[in-house]
DNA sequence: TTAGGGTTAG
């Protein structure tokens, strides 16, 4: 048996950087530098520790690195977080011209185009691979699935993983995954099917995280109790899957189960923490998730910027305005995390909400930011001086939304909304005439809700195509009734009507109705990228965690779903099963 | 005989 030189055995059992530094001018003495197998074992250990400038020093020193050496210290740059100096390794290697890129070295640097984002790179480095004949190997194709996947290319991500000529549980997992984080839960859930009903491979952990991701941002409680019914089965127990659970019932309304499956995790990591913080927020209860960032932070678990997101959020949505600015002041000395446009956001639409608009707006001047930062600030912005009645910055609000050319028709009809309130009609008409001349229409608010296996869809200003109609009037008139007597009267209306530009003679309050049922079912679809009006119009009118107090007085428990039985499909109709808890 | 693909929270 041939052993692996005495270096490499040492570098192998190495589990400290100490012992990798120690050994590294043992083996630069002995000349092994030269031996390209010792070399690339102490690049490579130096890259497990996450050492990427050390592991680069002995590229540098290395007579002859090979393909391995090369592969491996463009994948290194990309593991630390700096995809485009792996990218700029790969051009130096090809324009080098003495190692040939490899299988391996182009799964890598396809890797480094999908943490870019860079379809352009993408799709040249996609033809040289479809040149040399490597796209039919099952990682590259999985690696060019998920390229196209995180640069919003749905189509080509179907294609490619369409022809290959090979797919395991990996690549049906990315292309699920390429449709959960595409907005297109449906087609994930139809491919999990799919996957399930075909392939003979049991569904991992992966997969089923992008599938209770697909189920959250739907609103598919039924659908996703049974994926986590098929996760206790398999007995997945890892954070990523729990924090996607926590945040599926948070969003189907069901915060009581994110509280369950959060607090079964035995030591939760700082994600499961964030989704509970951001779970309990949008529930209206931020004091539990200040409660909950405290408890992490006594635990020693480090937050991060999107935690922070969660904290400022929760402050937010609980009016702690004065909480949230000492957060975000304190943010970068406590916790080493420097605010971005994202964290200021959330400062700008907290301060909306009550009122502070002049302070929103100069906060919002003054944060540096990229188009969808600032859509999301700008938008925030305008809707809070919608609200406040601050016709000036909502026209400013509105003309830097013009400019970016984000939401235009959204723009202009909620800018046309505030100089109606305002009685500016002849600025309403010329908002309409631009709308057309432009040929903007605003697509109608829709929101939905899955109840036992049926989803009942409501858009705004049409009933016509709603059904239940008289079932779902009777509940809104007792909702708003009792909306009334805890004194949620919402300042006579005036932040709450719904005026479509286009149809301004109908009964504008219906669209708003439509939306406070989807809310009043406990269940609130969030699908990425059409969010937003759904919530906005939500939070300017209540509380929802009072609203679910509500609802769960109005609403018959049957709508509570209780049906397991699709178990089946993954245990061939051994299930007996019959509790989640 | 070293190196490669898929997940969650905003």
């Amino acid at each position: 048996m041939n052993l692996p030189p005495i270096f490499v055995q040492k570098l192998q059992h190495s589990n400290h950087l100490n012992s990798v530094l120690a050994l590294h001018p043992n083996i630069l003495k002995s000349g092994y530098l030269s031996d390209q197998f010792t070399a690339n074992h102490l690049l490579f250990s130096y890259l497990k520790f996450h050492k990427i400038k050390h592991a680069h020093q002995v590229f540098k020193e290395m007579p002859s690195p090979n393909v391995v050496s090369w592969t491996s210290l463009i994948a290194g740059y990309i593991e630390c977080g700096a995809p485009e100096k792996g990218l700029h390794l790969f051009e130096t290697m090809c324009r080098r011209s003495i190692v040939v890129p490899n299988s391996f070295t182009y799964s890598a640097v396809v890797n480094a185009c999908s943490f870019l984002a860079d379809i352009q790179s993408g799709e040249k480095i996609h033809a040289r691979i479809e040149r040399l004949g490597y796209q039919s190997c099952v990682v590259i194709g999985t690696a060019l699935v998920n390229m196209y996947g995180k640069s919003n290319d749905v189509a080509k991500a179907r294609r490619v993983f369409d022809t290959m000529p090979y797919r395991n549980v990996v690549s049906w997992s990315s292309v699920i995954s390429v449709y959960a984080q595409n907005a297109l839960g449906n087609v994930a859930i139809g491919l999990f099917g799919e996957f399930i009903r075909t392939v003979s491979e049991l569904p991992n952990e992966f997969m089923f995280s992008s599938i209770i991701s697909a189920c959250a941002s739907l609103g598919r409680l039924g659908t996703g109790r049974v994926v986590h019914g098929a996760v206790i089965r398999l007995g997945y127990a890892n954070d990523v899957v729990a924090g996607a659970l926590v945040d599926m019932y948070a969003k189907c309304g069901c915060i009581g189960y994110s509280d369950k499956v959060f607090r079964r995790i035995g030591k939760p990591c700082v994600i499961p923490y964030t989704s509970m913080i951001v779970a309990s927020a949008k529930h209206g209860l931020g004091k539990l998730s200040l409660e909950l960032f405290k408890e992490m932070l006594e635990k020693g678990i480090r937050p991060n910027n999107v935690t922070m997101i969660g904290v400022l959020y929760a402050c937010s949505h609980s009016g702690l305005v004065d909480t949230g600015l000492d957060h975000l002041n304190s943010m970068e000395a406590k916790h080493g995390i420097e605010p971005n446009a994202k964290h200021y956001t959330c400062i700008v639409d907290m301060l909306g909400r009550v009122g502070r608009v002049d302070e929103a707006y100069n906060l919002a001047k003054n944060t540096p930011m990229d188009t969808n930062d600032a859509t999301l600030l700008w938008a925030s912005l305008l809707s809070a001086s919608r609200i406040h009645s601050r016709l000036d910055i909502a026209i400013e609000a509105g003309q830097r939304l013009i400019e970016l050319n984000q939401q235009l028709a959204s723009v202009y009809v909620t800018m046309s909304n505030t100089f109606a309130s305002a009685g500016e009609w002849e600025s309403v008409h010329g908002l309409r005439r631009s709308m057309k001349q432009q040929g903007l229409q605003k697509e109608p608010g829709c929101s939905w809700v899955e109840i036992k296996d049926r989803s009942y869809v409501f858009y705004a200003g049409d009933l016509s195509r709603c059904e239940r109609v008289s079932e779902v009037m009777s509940l809104l008139r007792e909702l708003e009734m009792r909306m009334k007597e805890r004194g949620h009267v919402s300042g006579s209306n005036k932040g709450l009507v719904f005026v479509d530009v286009e149809e301004e003679d109908k009964e504008a309050i219906v669209g708003l109705h439509s939306e406070k049922l989807a809310l009043a079912f406990g269940l609130i679809s969030i699908p990425k990228g059409m969010t937003i009006r759904v919530m906005k119009n939500l939070r300017m009118c209540f509380n929802c965690h009072e609203a679910f107090k509500m609802i769960s007085e109005i609403v018959d428990r049957d709508f509570v779903v209780r049906d397991l039985n699709r178990f089946h499909h993954f245990k061939n109709g051994s299930c007996t099963c019959g509790d989640f808890w």
